[in-house]
DNA sequence: CTTTTTATATGAGCATGCTCATTTTTATGT
DNA sequence: ACATAAAAATGAGCATGCTCATATAAAAAG
C-alpha cells in the first residue's frame, strides 16, 4: 500500500489527537495502544509505523509543550529579570503549555524524563531534558556567571525540576498555587547554589 | 497442598536470593518472572503468592536495605554531629547497603520511589520512601527545629535524594566518590532551606 | 494500459506480568 | 486409619505492547 504524504500526515496528526483524547479519559496506563489505534482508524499495528512505542508517542507530545514553552518564554522575556526571575518565568512557561497533558502525565514523565539508569532510553525524552537543561545554561549564562556550572549543579536542577514536575502534576489546588512555593524556593535554592554558596567541599565527611 | 511454616520461609528466601542472583546478571526488565520461579523451584504462578507483582518482589530487597541501613545509622551515629553531618551519615548508611542491588535498582526505584502520580502505587516504595522521610525529620528535630519542615521543604529534600541515587546507581568511580559531592552539595543547600534561608516567599512573581 | 517497484497497512502472533479454577498436599477431627 | 477441611502449588490462559511476514495500493517505468 503506499499512501499521499497528506494522507500520511493526517494518520500522524489524528493519532495524536485520539491519543490524547484517550489518555485524558483513562489515564495512560489504561489506554492501550490498540484503543488509539481503532480510534484512529488504523489496523492495531499500524501505529507503530508511526511511533516506535506508546511512551515516544506520549513524549512527541510532551516535547511539543516543552517547545512551545521555550518560545512563549523567549517572548514573554524582557531581559530585565534578574536570573530567579527569568528562571521562573521559563519554569512556568513550560508549565503552562504541559497544562492541557497534566491529567495522564504522571507515568510517562516518571518513565522517559527520570535520570535512572535503564536500557531502553526514550530518545524523545532526552531530547526533552537536554532542550530544557540546554536553555537554563544559557540563561545563566546570560546572567552573568560565565563558568558554566558543573554536574552537579545541574544534575540538582534536574532533580528539583522533576519534583516540580511531580509535585504540580496532581497539585489540586485550582491553579495549582500550591505549587508556586516549591517553585519558588527550588529556583532560589539552585541559584544560591551556582552563586557559589558554601562551594567549600567535604565540610560533612562522614563516609 | 499445604506446606510446613518452615517450607514457606525456605521459599520465600529462595525466591529473594535467586531473584537477586538473576536481575545482578541479566537485569531487572530482562529478568521474567517465570525466570525465577524456574530457578525457585517452583511453576510460574507460585511466585505470585508470595509476592504480589514482580515490582514488590524487588522493593522488598530495597526496603530491607533501607531498614538495616537505619539501624546502621543509629549505632554510628555519636550524637556530636551537626544536622549536615548527620544528614550526610545517615544518606552514606542507606547507599552502603543498597550497593548490593546497585546493578539492578535504577528501574525498581524509578518505578517505586518516584513521586509522579501512578495508578498502582507499590505499597513497599511508600513505606521506604516515609520510612525515609520520617527518620529525616526525627534527625531534623533532634537539632532543634522545633517546627517541622513544611511540604516544600520535604518535597525538596526528597527530589535531592532522588536525585542522589539516580547519579549514585550509575556513578561509574571506583567506589562512587563522585557522588560525594552531589551529596555533599544536597544536603547543604537543604539544611540552608530548614534554617529558613531566603524564607520570605514571592520574590519572582511571574505567574 | 501493463508491469514493476516501492511504500505502507494489516493482523496473526510472540513475550511476559499476572489471574484463577483446579489439583495436590498437609493438618485436623473422629 | 480414614474423612474432611484448609492451604498452597500448578499451569492454562488473559491482556497488552510490540514484531514481522504478507497483502495491497499508489507511483514509476515500459
Amino acid at each position: 500500500m503506499r499512501i499521499s504524504e497528506q494522507a500520511k500526515q493526517e494518520n500522524r496528526t489524528r493519532i495524536l489527537e485520539k491519543a490524547a483524547e484517550i489518555f485524558t479519559v483513562k489515564g495512560f496506563e489504561d489506554t492501550t495502544t490498540r484503543d488509539i489505534s481503532l480510534a484512529s482508524g488504523l489496523a492495531a499495528g499500524t501505529l507503530f509505523n508511526y511511533f516506535p512505542s506508546k511512551e515516544t508517542l506520549a513524549m512527541t507530545m510532551v516535547t511539543e509543550a516543552f517547545d512551545q514553552g521555550r518560545e512563549d518564554f523567549l517572548r514573554r522575556c524582557t531581559g530585565k529579570e534578574d536570573l530567579a526571575e527569568e528562571l521562573f518565568l521559563f519554569v512556568a512557561s513550560g508549565l503552562r503549555r504541559l497544562r492541557p497533558l497534566r491529567p495522564f502525565l504522571g507515568p510517562v514523565l516518571e518513565r522517559s524524563l527520570s535520570p535512572f539508569p535503564r536500557k531502553n532510553v526514550c530518545q524523545e525524552g532526552e531530547a526533552a531534558r537536554l532542550g530544557h537543561l540546554n536553555a537554563v545554561q544559557k540563561i545563566i549564562g546570560r546572567h552573568g556567571f560565565d563558568e558554566a556550572p558543573d554536574y552537579v549543579a545541574m544534575t540538582m536542577y534536574w532533580s528539583l525540576y522533576l519534583g516540580i514536575l511531580a509535585y504540580w502534576a496532581n497539585d489540586p489546588s485550582p491553579n495549582q498555587e500550591a505549587s508556586q512555593a516549591l517553585i519558588d524556593y527550588s529556583i532560589r535554592m539552585f541559584v544560591q547554589v551556582i552563586s557559589g554558596a558554601g562551594s567549600d567541599k567535604g565540610e560533612a565527611d562522614a563516609g
